[in-house]
DNA sequence: TTTTTTTACGCAATCGTTCCCGGTAACCCC
DNA sequence: GGGGTTACCGGGAACGATTGCGTAAAAAAA
């Protein structure tokens, strides 16, 4: 099976030209007469010519495609994000190379092994859950990689990285709960590493402080991989409920967190708000639909994802290194619905 | 900004060797001696060398990257279906470039035309609801460029395909609703010239007819854009809800249309299954949450994207043309929850 | 008309790798 | 010791495109 396309050398041959002039030609450069240039042009049009990006790439040393590192693709938040990468990179020419962690350090590392043996030109990645040790994204970015973070970013290293306001959406969210009657929340966390996990439970801590409730290291748990494995959410909510003092209300702070634990809280046959009050971050698109409606904190994906490509555009195609770096910052959208409502006036609300 | 890699010369240079004899030495050849082999290994690894992928490439004339269109990768069928595609693609040394056609014809066009100046190796398709005509694929397929299609088949390109058993999916959820006490079905269906939608409205009508209904046209309903855009939903259901005989029960035979029609149902305060029930196709990861808990057909997602990727992969490799294709058929999976639980008996589990 | 400049093109190197074609030793056989 | 193997290695073309440099012919200036 071979799909045969048609050079340069086939213009040349046919036409009785140099390759060069025909390149030539085909740039439309000054050194080429307009007689020429028609007629290389009307050719190249005729057999339907177009120039080899991969002769391309080996001469001018770049491949013109990013490689996207993400835990996985079926999740709405990421896909939605990607959705947004794709568009900028497409539209700049780039093409992208997506790979999953499905949160474990080893995967990934595999994977930015690949891809930069693959030659790519820069790299937007979103950290595994599992990733403690940092130093293969170090060393890479050393050798002068172009790379972005977003969501999921690393402080230690200094490059661009894109972000939702983890801090404003747990404090505000876990404000929202107080303001509505709850009073014994429970945060259901991320890995202890993660960025987000560290952001989003000291947002989470602030308003509680801030109006007078005192944390409790027992209404937080961890899930080693974000959730990806059900059992992880089963344990930790089954421990939060179990609990002598149970929890009146939970804050999922990540997507598999927030649907993961309704999952579990509906096979517990636990009422949702009625028993405990649910609020979570997440992107699902199917969120309003969801029994009952869920109270969600929302990132901005699809444009994440445009802001980190632009960035990491930027860095590929700067001809000076670049020295200063800043970190995007977004607003993340609350949605308040059933589940997160009022204790005692959502009992009005049941339908009898 | 560069990342310098090392090439071969580089070893070359070091070890006071040609280009040929550490290319040979770092492939084994039995050109070349033990000791010879041994000293180009370790400082090959020493540097850390990787062959670049571009100029082999070039010198190959094969990319080992393949193309995918889909409409959506934000869709749960499809990011399934690509998880499964990047998983075998990467085991096979391959990586995956996606682009979305978001059901437009010039989209998908254009993309194709991008996707094969890239010099891919092969593609796997599954077409938008825009298209209606094939000459673009059929082109690209007469010169030799290896296709798969999978879910969306074009039947008059003669290459291999990947599907569910659509009619029978459709079948099964026609009958399940009549057998549960449901007489007016109406179906919500995809644009009217996909392979989707004509073989999953052939199972529906089959199965109406099997049963001693007469199918109504008017019970039939297309969307153009398969639901990508709620408005078209919204149309076609309302025409259905607002007839003089309302249909008891709606077949939806598409992702987006499920969810979608629930959506407008809801906003409509109809009740689901009360005043009317639903079952679709759906590959949602929270069909079970919803409310009502979704019926659905669920397609093998992952496994078609595997399935289509080593077939690709064959066709890819293989030294001498294919010219027997087949067409894989997998079968879908029926799960019935309250959305279309039987009317009659329904009334029972409601909770007053 | 001769010299200089301009115009328009070709040659060849280059990117990193593979591979065909040679070439030179050392060794063996008669 | 001449011829034939064998083992090992290098030169250079090729993949498709770009580009610096050289140069012929044509045009302009002297």
């Amino acid at each position: 099976m071979k799909f045969e396309a048609v050079t340069i050398k086939d213009i040349a041959k046919a036409l009785g030209l140099s390759t060069s002039t025909v390149s030539r030609a085909l740039r439309d450069s000054y050194e080429i007469s307009p007689e020429t240039k028609k007629v290389v042009l009307e050719y190249a049009e005729k057999i339907n010519y177009h120039p080899n990006p991969i002769a391309l790439s080996l001469k001018e040393r770049r491949s013109r495609s990013i490689g996207v590192i993400v835990s996985e693709i079926a999740n709405s938040f990421f896909s939605q994000a990607i959705d947004g990468i794709e568009s900028i990179a497409y539209k700049n020419g780039y093409n992208v190379i997506i790979s999953q962690s499905r949160e474990s350090f080893d995967r990934e590392s595999i994977h930015l092994q690949y891809l930069t043996s693959r030659s790519i030109d820069g790299l937007i990645i979103s950290v595994a859950a599992e990733t403690k040790d940092f130093s293969h994204f170090k060393e890479l970015h050393e050798r002068g990689m172009p790379l972005v973070f977003f969501d999921r970013i690393i402080n230690e290293i200094d490059t661009y990285k894109v972000i939702v306001d983890n801090y404003q959406g747990a404090y505000d969210a876990t404000r929202y709960l107080i303001e509505n009657g709850f009073k014994r929340i429970a945060a259901l966390a991320n890995n202890e590493i993660l960025s987000i996990t560290r952001d989003r439970l000291a947002g989470y801590k602030a308003a509680l402080t801030d109006h007078g409730i005192k944390t409790d290291d027992s209404f937080i748990k961890y899930c080693e991989h974000g959730g990806l494995r059900l059992e992880e959410v089963e344990q930790a909510v089954t421990e939060l409920v179990s609990a002598e003092t149970r929890p009146d209300a939970i804050l999922a702070l990540g997507d598999k967190l927030t649907t993961g634990s309704l999952r579990i809280l509906k096979a517990k046959k636990i009422e949702v708000p009625g028993d405990i009050g649910l609020i979570g971050f997440s992107n699902s698109e199917t969120s309003e639909l969801i029994e009952p409606p869920l109270s969600i904190i929302k990132q901005p994906a699809f444009e994440m994802g445009e802001i980190a490509t632009d960035l990491l555009i930027q860095l590929i195609e700067s001809k000076r290194p670049v020295t200063s770096f800043e970190t995007k910052k977004l607003a993340p959208q609350i949605i308040i619905r059933e589940s997160a409502k009022n204790k005692n006036k959502s009992m009005l609300n049941v339908e009898f």
